[in-house]
DNA sequence: TCAAGTTGTCTATGATAATAGACAACTTGA
DNA sequence: TCAAGTTGTCTATTATCATAGACAACTTGA
């Protein structure tokens, strides 16, 4: 197979072959720690010279999902994030129950006000002044998921300050007094990520994310922060327990 | 810009241009007759050559997305055809409605047993015989949809020869004295192209599809094919009438 | 009619993509 | 120990990608 051959699709050929070898990650069929086949191997697959092949697994070892050993094989490093949807859901501790370092970071703060819908989701008036904190969070230092949080500026003031220096939620409540908190409502769908997403997370475009609407409430009941969390598909994976 | 800047990302610098402008069509940026920017606007505002910009009007132009006037500009040629979902839907009448030619095509057809779920919407027991035809529909050249359509074959034997011969599915219904039949259970969501089928879409990987699953009944109310179409989400609109 | 703006076509150059072959360096299992 | 199989690294060639400049052919509106 060569370059036109392709029908000149515009994509080059080494990025068709390790968009395939990288969905064979993404969906399973390649689990961590598998041996993938040997260069020779994939290049007959695919059709195309060995050197196309070794280009496209460069590609991936370059972003980490694959690691090559000389005179072995080429293993798959990526493995995907199992997070329990329970309700005491904290992402340090299910990042950390993996043996993985978490880690979040803040990436923007500011003020806002409540729209209909996200004070009906905090219990407040519309128009209320609100704090928005754009966070993103990593496992070891893969992105996981960027979040967009809500919260009472007048309940909690200055919490984008607090959050940058502690660079976790839960510390960030704790701050406030609030010392547990549980997950409240929580929708989950799908969809496309967008550029500033696919940036943030290190995600080709094009590729699904998991959207997570939630809401946590502090031990009474009442709303303290409601949260538009989106996650990359291909390294989280959800798990519903009962 | 340079090849190099792009990150290496392994898709060419036109197909990255010929895919926004395709976007702008489909999103409805530019509408359908529209005039796009001069080549050489667009080339600044993508920080692009002027000649890489020719290249991806050529790509859109041979896939009559755009057509070229010398002297005065480039057009937008597409336009999404209306899809409305009536008990009564015939894709032939529908295409020919808008003034243009329908025609469909037998990619594959082979035999295949019912699945629980494919026996329960046909009204057959699980393991029963069927024929399976995977089919795409198009509009003047365009591929609209997708489809892979089953049916007994006990009661529609042949039925895969029948069909390549007559390109129809009313045809084909009406060689096995069915003389009409309307639209049972329909269901719609989103998803996103996989590689087989945007091939047959001629849709750049990761476009949007809708994915129709629809049953057709006979006149009394017996289930007769079950289908699962996936439309190119930017060709067509789905119209839902009173 | 004419100037401005548009698309079409040509030549040219450097960087990248993809192929091909050969061999080194290394690992694994018999 | 050794053979087979693996990844790593060279050289080399051809086609494509992207840029650049110049000019022709054509359309539009003043």
């Amino acid at each position: 197979m060569s370059m036109q051959d392709t029908a000149s699709s515009g994509v080059a050929l080494w990025r068709l072959v390790a968009d395939g070898i990288e969905r064979g990650i993404a969906d399973g069929r390649f689990a961590a720690g598998d041996k993938l086949p040997g260069e020779m191997e994939i290049a007959e697959t695919y059709r195309v010279n060995r050197h196309t092949v070794r280009r496209a697994l460069a590609a991936l070892a370059e972003r980490g999902l694959v690691r090559a050993e000389r005179g072995s094989g080429t293993y798959v490093e990526a493995q995907k994030l199992a997070y329990p949807l329970r309700s005491r859901t904290r992402f340090s501790e299910i990042v950390g129950a993996e043996g993985r370092e978490p880690h979040g970071r803040l990436i923007e703060a500011s003020e806002d006000v409540a729209t209909r819908e996200l004070a009906r989701e905090l219990g407040l008036k519309t128009g209320a002044p609100l704090v928005r904190i754009e966070a993103i969070r990593l496992a070891d230092r893969t992105p996981i998921c960027v979040s967009t949080t809500w919260l009472s500026a007048e309940l909690f003031p200055g919490a984008g300050t607090v959050f940058s220096a502690t660079r976790s939620m839960t510390k960030m409540l704790e701050h406030y007094g609030i010392s547990d908190y549980r997950r409240g409502a929580t929708r989950i769908t799908a969809g496309i990520v967008d550029a500033t997403d696919a940036a943030r997370l290190d995600l080709p475009l094009g590729r699904p994310i998991l959207v997570v609407d939630a809401t946590d409430l502090d031990l009474e009941g009442k709303p303290l922060v409601t949260k538009h969390s989106r996650f990359a598909a291909e390294r989280v994976e959800f798990v519903v327990e009962p």
